[in-house]
This record gives structure tokens, C-alpha cells and sequence, in this order.
DNA sequence: ACTATTTCCTGGATGC
DNA sequence: TGCATCCAGGAAATAG
């Protein structure tokens, strides 16, 4: 499932490669369709568009387009004044949900089942959105900057990170994975964090100490660092934008690992399910 | 304002 | 072998 470090290995494979690349055409291929834009919306904003740069934001893929030249829209009611040769902005969200995947592809290349967008490129490659869960979503902004809910681990400080979580009853856990707190944290990385602090995950975030979050803070930011260096988990159907693997689920301490020995004392790693997820730690190493 | 629960979706695993 | 059931989980919607 793709989650902060998976995200960024697809954003950063996909600058790579697409960065100034131009989009041709859009099809937009399944019912119902997995937008939060309206689809002509979306065809017309992706169609022509030059693709500026590619970034992530939480769990979302963030393509600047940039329109050169001739006014594509008739119904823009006011434009500013300069109106020769201006550049349009706007940019295109894709979430991947669970299972969602982002190829750049030639265009002989099979089409994968569950294909629901399929953009034809200048340089003669496509780049496909496949996704069998449905949970993944498109959507495009115009005249204002996409902003994904809370803050971003590796750029957030220690004060604010703690602020963010203190005083809440929920479980830690939970917290984690709130994306209005903060972003780009999933089940995974949350597992693996809570056990490199040796925090367990019904733990009340109210209940965690100054130093614990200042622990928990770094083990964070390591578990991610150390996860986009490998290109990410590939537990189920993660690949990147070139179709290739992670390898950071070679890893994992936690998660997955129900039953097997804690790498640390041996002790079998616990699974419970908390907030309807499943939930990895060590009983001996966590409190 | 918070928190907890339900819902969406399909493929793979499991059980009888 | 075949068919039914369960499970995975991100995040929006709903309920409390």
C-alpha cells in the first residue's frame, strides 16, 4: 500500500522521467470513474498541458501543469489584463488509495486490467493510472495551491510534531494515521515507528511523555528516510512508476512479522486490530 | 471539537 | 474443484 516513502519514490521516478514532458491526450476509461473533478474538467485541464514538475504531498502525487500560449477556456469570465502569451497554471492530484499504480509505459505495452486513465505523452510514452481496489482518485486544481491536510514528518520540528498529538485520548496509533495531523503516514510506517520508540499502539497519545514523542519524532523521520532509500515496501501490489519493487519490507521488525521473534528479545511480535487496522508490536519491547 | 465506526472495492487466501 | 467467506486498508461519511 503506498504510503509516504512509496509515494516519494513514484513522485521522484516520475520527475525523472515526465518532467517537460507534454500531455497530448487524456483517456478517462472506467464507470464509475475514480474522480473528485468532474471528468471534461480533468480532460481539459490535462490535455496540452506542459509538465512543469512532479512532487509529493502526504499520500498524493502532485503534477505542475503549465498551459503556454493560446486561452484553451472560453468560460474564464475575467483574466487578468495581460492576456498575450500568458501561462495558465493548475495542477493534478493523484491519491493511489490502496492499490493504485502510476506507469509510464510505451504504448504497445499491455493494458492492465483495471487501466482507468491513460495519458498519451509528446514523447510518445503513456502514463497510466491502474488501480484494482478503486480506491485511488483524481482530481485537478485550478487557481489555488493543493494543500493535504496536516503537517509533513520530515519537515516538521519537534515542538510542533508534539503539539500535534498531546493531550488527545485516541491511541497513538490512530493518531499516526490521522492524515489531518499529520501526512503521508500509513499502517506500516506507523507500526514501525511506534516500535523503534518502544511505544505500543493503544497507547493514549495523552499518556506519552515529552521524551517519548521526541523519540518517537526521530524514529519517524529514520523509518522513513531509511524506507525512501530502498524505493519503499513492497508488500502486495506496490511498484514504481517503472513497474519495479521496493525493498523495504525486508525491514520490517513489526509489521507483518505476527508471531515471529522480535528481532530485539525474541519474544513473538503481537497483532491486534485497532480503529479496524491491524496493528504489529512487541509486548516486552513496548509499553 | 473529538472520537469511533462504517463504507467503499477486488484479489488472494482460507475453509468446508 | 468449487463456492462462499474473510481479510487487507486510506479516507470520507456517519454516528455518537
Amino acid at each position: 500500500m503506498p504510503e509516504l516513502p512509496e509515494v516519494e519514490t513514484i513522485a521522484r521516478g516520475l520527475a525523472q522521467r515526465v518532467t517537460g514532458d507534454v500531455i497530448e491526450s487524456v483517456w478517462l476509461g472506467s464507470k464509475p470513474e475514480p474522480l473528485k473533478s468532474p471528468a471534461h474538467l480533468i480532460a481539459e485541464t490535462l490535455e496540452n498541458a506542459r509538465i512543469a514538475s512532479v512532487h509529493r504531498q502526504g499520500k498524493h502525487i502532485v503534477f505542475e501543469l503549465e498551459h503556454d500560449g493560446a486561452p484553451r477556456r472560453k468560460s474564464r469570465s475575467k483574466r487578468p489584463k495581460t492576456k498575450t502569451a500568458e501561462t495558465d497554471r493548475a495542477q493534478w492530484i493523484v491519491h493511489l488509495g490502496m492499490t493504485g499504480q502510476l506507469l509510464v509505459t510505451s504504448p504497445d505495452a499491455d493494458l492492465a486490467k483495471h487501466t482507468h486513465a491513460v495519458a498519451k505523452l509528446a514523447s510518445g510514452r503513456e502514463l497510466r493510472f491502474v488501480d484494482p481496489r478503486r480506491f485511488g482518485r483524481l482530481c485537478v486544481i485550478t487557481g489555488e495551491q493543493f494543500e493535504a491536510g496536516g503537517a509533513e514528518p520530515l519537515d516538521v520540528d519537534l515542538e510542533t510534531f508534539t503539539r500535534l498529538f498531546r493531550g488527545r485520548k485516541t491511541p497513538i496509533k490512530s493518531a499516526l494515521l490521522n492524515q489531518k495531523l499529520l501526512r503521508g503516514v500509513g499502517n506500516i510506517y506507523a507500526d514501525e515507528a511506534l516500535f523503534r520508540a518502544g511505544i505500543r499502539p493503544r497507547r493514549r497519545a495523552s499518556t506519552i511523555t515529552r521524551a517519548q514523542f521526541e523519540k518517537l519524532y526521530f524514529s519517524l523521520q529514520q523509518v522513513l528516510k531509511e524506507a525512501i532509500e530502498a524505493g519503499g515496501s513492497s508488500v502486495n501490489d506496490y511498484v514504481d512508476s517503472n513497474g519495479d519493487p521496493g525493498s523495504f519490507q525486508f525491514q520490517h521488525r513489526v509489521y507483518g512479522r505476527e508471531g515471529e521473534p522480535c528481532l530485539v528479545c525474541r519474544t513473538p511480535v503481537k497483532r491486534v486490530v485497532i480503529a479496524g487496522r491491524s496493528s504489529h508490536y512487541c509486548p516486552k519491547c513496548q509499553k
